[in-house]
This record gives structure tokens, C-alpha cells and sequence, in this order.
DNA sequence: GGCTCGTGCGATACAGTGTATCGAAAAATA
DNA sequence: TATTTTTCGATACACTGTATCGCACGAGCC
């Protein structure tokens, strides 16, 4: 178990099959189906093994609480990007991920929010929320480590193909957008969205 | 290629085998790397094929534009559910996407934001959500059609594994937002965050 | 204590996967 | 037409997740 985290953060996602993570403990190929029934079920646990690195949730108002869960997610997603992968792919009910959820629910609680449907409704779409934003910041980062590593394949093809794209003249809005825009990090998308649907619920919650 | 994608919504992503595409053409394993370099880029080719299906953003003032891009993702990610499990997970620059972005920043402009920044904000932060919302539901959507041909599994693993998890006393909170909370579908859900999010940028925006 | 029997374990086997290789066929050049 | 170059796809390879099943080991009985 320990040991296909250490496979993941270390070499990725797809290198986690059952043979290396037996391999590293030194066992035989089915040596794993003792603990688990299928390769998803590993996944899983891994899932949970993350959630259970999570911090408690922190604020005294219920959108501070929010940030801090958002926050620390996105924070374990960084330290280990095979979570993004994961994340929204299959249901999880892992007892870490359980404990997660009543803790959140409970930080809301204490934060003034004591209408079970209304915490649900906001812990959901938060939920949906870094679904996607993980994942793409995940997916942009590690974008630009492959061509960091390799400009000269950005430079040689992705360059030229957009610029052969822009020039055929079909995407005027997007080529002036792409130019006079200003750059921002994933970071800022992050919290740009995340200050969006936080003042969206404010405003809708009347709180 | 439409043999992939007839494929892939037959029998789901993981039946999409370079074997299994070339075999639907009559044809031997390695034909289709007369027209891809990698099975990803088969893959990409099939992301853009289904952003070439989305309709033609509507509405007048931009909240509207941007509910009819969501729907329009929504939509497609029903009719293709694997579509969602590719979603977010590489950067995609096919032409029919970059002409749905060019589409979606034209009827922005249209309907009255003429900053190139507010544009590309408001149009990533949906992204991000739309990536994770869609994201779940399909997950949500798969999830309740197993246990739906399977029903004596659930009730035989899934809701004792739950009493067991609730008896414990270390969910109490959890505990009670599910058995009170009322339960929202995916669709409500989606709603929902997306409702909270427009909100949110319609107060930034100050539009 | 010795012997049988049942059980659980894990090496081996299998049906797949994505893709590198390379001989042959086809196209282009002279 | 003869020769070179390019294109192409069948075969091979390394690897995946998992079903199978012979074997070793421990419990139960005489």
C-alpha cells in the first residue's frame, strides 16, 4: 500500500501495476489479491490514503472553511498528481474519505451553517468545483514540465501549428484573446473560480 | 476513426483498442499509425471530434451564453460518457476545439463583455467547473446503473458496509446529513454549482 | 503421534494491450 | 526499364490484470 503510493508519487500513475508494487516488497504477482480483489480496489485505497492525509479544515465562516478544504486538497493533489487523476473517477467511500466528509460537515456546522440541505448543496458543488480544477492544473503542470524539458518539440511543432491555425483566419476572437490577454497561472485560474462560486453562494445563501 | 468513436460509445473507453478500432476497418493492428503517432493522439482526435458536435453557444446577455456552453458540455458528455473521463486530462488544441473556444468568446463579445480578460476568466472558470461537474455525474450516472442490474450486491455490500461505518459513532454529522438532507439528483446538482458560480461572477463582474 | 483431508496460497499461464522492428512491396527517380 | 527510395503492415516483444490449479501446510480424527 505504502509502497504503490511511493510508486506513484515517484514514477506516476501508470507505473502502478500489481507486479512493481508486489515487486517492491519482494512477493509474486498475486501476492497483492490477499489484500485486495481487483486493481481498482488499490486504486481506491489509495484514494483513501489521501484523504486521510488531509488537513482539518479551518475558519470561523463558513467560505474561510470552504478556502481551507479547497486549499487543502488542491495542496495534496500537488504532492501527489496521480490524485488528480483519480479524483471524480469512481465513487469513493473509503473510511479516510468518510472522515474527510464529516469533517467538513462539522467545520460547517460550526461555522453557523445549520441547514443539512444548504451544507450538502455547497460541500457538492465545491466538490464538482475541484474536481475539474485539480485536474487541469494537474494536467497544465505537468504540460509544462514535458515541454519544459523539451522546448525544442514546443517550439518545433505546437508553435507553428498554432500560428498555422491563426493564420487561416477562422479564430480572430480567440487569436486576440490568446494576445492581448494577460497570461495567468493556474494558481490564479484556481482561485479566480473558487472566489466566483464562494461570492455566488453568499450571495445566494444570504449569508 | 467514427469506428472509434462508434466504439467507444458501444462499449465504453477502455473497449477502444488500436486492435479493435483497425479490426471494425478490416484491417491489421498497426493500419491505424498510417493516421496517429500514439493511441493518445487517437484519443485526442476523438475529444475534438465531439467538441465539433457542440452547438452553437445562444443567449443574449452572457450568463445565458455561458448556461448554453455548460449545457451544450453536459449534453455531449450524456451522449458520449466517455467523453468525461477524457475531459481535463490533456491539453487539447484540435481545431474543432479551438473553434468551440472561438465560438464561445464571439458570443461573449456579443453579448456584451468587450474586456479580453473578463472573457478568458469567466470562460476558464467554467471550464474548470464544467471538467469536474460533468466528470461526476457521468461517474454518478455509471455508478447507479451497475448497482441498478445488480441490486443484491448493494444491498449486500455496499449499504452494511455503510450501517457498519455509521455504527461506529465516528460520523455523526454525516450520518445525519444523509438520512436527512433531501437527496438531489446529478442534473439538481450541476444546477446547482452552476447557478452559484454565475452568480458569483455576476456580482464580480458587477454586469 | 501418525495419517488423512481441506483449505488457502502464489507460481504459472492466458488473453489482452501499445508499439518497435524490419522484410517486402510500391513509388519515384534516372 | 533499372535502380533507388519510400511506404507499409504482419510479426514480435515486453508488459498488463487476473483465472487457474498443483502444492504445501495445518487441523481433525483414529
Amino acid at each position: 500500500m505504502q509502497a504503490a503510493l511511493a510508486l506513484a508519487d515517484a514514477e506516476g500513475l501508470e507505473a502502478v501495476s500489481l507486479r512493481k508494487v508486489a515487486g517492491a516488497l519482494d512477493a509474486g504477482p498475486m501476492r497483492l489479491y490477499r489484500y485486495v480483489d481487483t486493481k481498482q480496489e488499490l486504486l481506491e485505497l489509495m484514494v483513501d490514503s489521501v484523504y486521510g492525509e488531509l488537513p482539518e479544515p479551518t475558519g470561523s465562516s463558513w467560505a474561510e472553511v470552504l478556502r481551507s478544504i479547497a486549499n487543502g486538497i488542491r495542496d495534496a493533489a500537488l504532492r501527489h498528481e496521480w490524485f488528480a487523476d483519480l479524483l471524480g473517477g469512481r465513487p469513493h467511500f473509503g473510511p479516510a474519505t468518510l472522515a474527510h466528509t464529516e469533517r467538513s460537515l462539522a467545520a460547517l456546522r460550526a461555522a453557523g451553517i445549520d441547514d443539512v440541505d444548504t451544507m450538502m448543496g455547497v460541500l457538492e458543488a465545491l466538490d464538482l468545483y475541484l474536481i475539474g480544477a485539480v485536474r487541469k492544473e494537474i494536467t497544465q503542470r505537468r504540460a509544462e514540465r514535458a515541454t519544459g524539458e523539451n522546448e525544442r518539440e514546443w517550439q518545433h511543432k505546437t508553435f507553428p501549428y498554432m500560428a498555422r491555425m491563426f493564420a487561416t483566419g477562422h479564430y480572430p476572437t480567440l487569436e486576440e484573446a490568446v494576445h492581448d490577454a494577460r497570461h495567468r497561472s493556474a494558481a490564479e485560474v484556481f482561485e479566480l473560480g473558487l472566489g466566483y462560486l464562494l461570492e455566488g453562494m453568499s450571495h445566494h445563501l444570504k449569508l
